[in-house]
RNA sequence: GGCGAUAUAGCCAAGUGGUAAGGCACGAGUCUGCAAAACUCUGAUCCCCGGUUCGAAUCCGGGUGUCGCCUCCA
């Protein structure tokens, strides 16, 4: 079935066909490691998990590249500032690369947490310095740098076009330069491709320049050339990159190679807090661990992406987030009662209801209207370990180890209870076995009052910490 | 100031010309000693005004509101 997939180079959805016959070549914009990545980011991993699960459901071999980065990338995208990486280093006086390393390995964490397929290649930035040299050699043989007293340039002004992704006016840059702009610079939106290092600098390499580091946006040029040649397929990233850090990469490859890097640019929006945005100042911005202490499975937080599309702004909050967690306790319980189910069910309105679900995966990753028809086949009425197996199917894209659903809900139940807890649970339990209402509710109400609430169900107690 | 997005039931949100998906909450019911859970049932004519059309939430024009980006950020 046709892919259709929105471009934000078009602005507009096109039906995708591969470059080269059934491998997609993509490239994603990976995490800065120099501090936690929370819910925000990986709202746009997981958008990258669901568009790798969909062409991998629809039958095509992937070849994903994502970066991590760990040098170059400054404080601010106008080449202004310290680098990030050794800033925190700074902060928490330790080396770049532990930092990198300590914030790395709680990415993959959360990123395993969430039920994230890993990209076929992770390339760090500090083990492609080489390349990145070569590109920025390159654009400078073919005339698009120019080198200054602090950095080496690129001309944007050389370019036929620039911006081509967003509408920025050049000139309206310039009229309300609120932005210190580099005197060396020849054009306001002049970015760096190499960057000399001040003598205390701790991360530099030696180049034509002297002893300098790449620039941010680089990278991403240098390592997509690398594994995926000068034209890939697909470029993924947050809608922050539109009009800098994507802007740049082009730029970067058209003066390298004369061609746009990607012929589908994909960029997710924004996630927002309570109506506004995330912002440290605001206290709102959230990481993974965070959701957890509160009792929302990162799992459940998948789920939570899933019912705004990826192109809209998406709007979080603890409520919502509950929401999703119950609302991933029924599915698990749907699917395992179909699991156990031997009702029969007619062949043709399961693939009725695959038809439906691919046809809403396949139109841009619409997976608001792909949960519909997942919770249509979940709440049927007839229980057939065929739907089971369906839900498992559906499981590919969304990714939320709905297969594993028993285990889950074990796990919710085990909890380590103190000894005063469990004597207290054994009195209730005696008192129900002699109908003593009166004591059962008074030792219920007990436990509540030191934080645990008990429920009575047909297979037994459950207790649960407030 | 420039650019852009959006406005659909209490909340999160699909749907872009033919009479409103789904999730959560609320309410009612079944069940239960009670409570909870689970299950069943129940709700909106789509910000306002005008226009195009046989027909608009969906297109056009004008308002109003909200949000985002341009400055770190996915």
């Amino acid at each position: 079935m046709q892919v259709n997939l929105y471009n934000t180079l078009t602005k507009q959805k096109a039906n995708f066909v591969p470059l080269s016959g059934n491998e997609v070549r993509i490239y994603s914009c990976g995490p800065t490691v120099y501090s936690y990545a929370h819910i925000g980011n990986f709202r746009a991993y997981i958008f990258m998990d669901n568009l790798r699960r969909m062409l991998e459901y629809n039958g095509y071999k992937l070849k994903h590249v994502m970066n991590i980065t760990d040098v170059g990338h400054l404080e601010s995208d106008s080449d202004e500032g310290e680098d990030k990486m050794v800033k925190a280093a700074k902060k928490e006086n330790k080396t770049p690369y532990e930092i990198a390393k300590f914030y790395t390995d709680i990415f993959f964490d959360d990123m395993n947490k969430l039920n994230i397929e890993r990209p076929e290649i992770i390339a760090k930035a500090t083990e492609h310095i080489d390349d990145m040299l070569e590109f920025a050699k390159k654009i400078v043989e073919n005339g698009y740098g120019y080198e200054t007293s602090t950095a080496i340039y690129f001309d944007v002004s050389k370019l036929d076009k620039y911006p081509v992704l967003s509408n920025r006016n050049i000139d309206d840059q310039i009229a309300g330069a609120r932005v210190n702009v580099d005197p060396e610079k020849r054009n306001p939106y002049d970015f760096a491709i190499w960057i000399k290092a001040p003598q205390n600098h701790i991360m530099k390499w030696n180049s034509p320049w002297g002893l300098s580091y790449p620039g941010w946006h680089l990278e991403c040029s240098a390592m997509s050339k690398k594994y995926l040649g000068e034209v890939f397929d697909i470029h993924t990233g947050g809608v922050d990159h539109i009009p800098t850090h994507h802007e740049n990469e082009i730029a970067q490859s058209k003066g390298a190679f004369g061609k746009i890097p990607a012929k589908t640019w994909m960029h997710v929006e924004f996630l927002q807090v309570d109506g506004g945005k995330m912002s440290k100042s605001l206290g709102n911005v959230y990481t993974i661990s965070q959701l957890q202490e509160k009792g929302i499975e990162p799992l459940a937080y998948k789920l939570f992406c899933y019912t705004a599309h990826y192109r809209t702004k998406l709007n979080f909050t603890f409520d919502g987030a509950m929401a999703s967690q119950k609302a991933l306790n029924r599915l698990r319980e749907a699917y395992i009662k179909h699991k156990y189910g031997n009702e029969t069910i007619e062949k043709n309105l399961l693939e009725e209801y695959k038809t439906k679900f691919i046809e809403a995966i396949n139109d841009d990753l619409n997976m608001p209207l792909a949960m519909s028809i997942v919770w249509e086949v979940a709440k049927g009425e007839i229980k057939s370990n065929k739907i089971a197996e369906l839900l498992t199917d559906f499981d590919k894209v969304l990714g939320l180890d709905l297969q594993n659903s028993e285990k889950y809900i074990e796990n919710q139940k085990k909890l380590e209870l103190p000894e005063e807890i469990l004597e207290l649970l054994e009195q209730r339990k005696k008192a129900r076995e002699e109908k003593n209402w009166n004591l059962s509710d008074e030792l219920r109400e007990k436990l509540k009052q030191k934080g645990y609430n008990v429920k009575d169900t047909k297979e037994g107690m459950t207790i649960e910490i407030i």
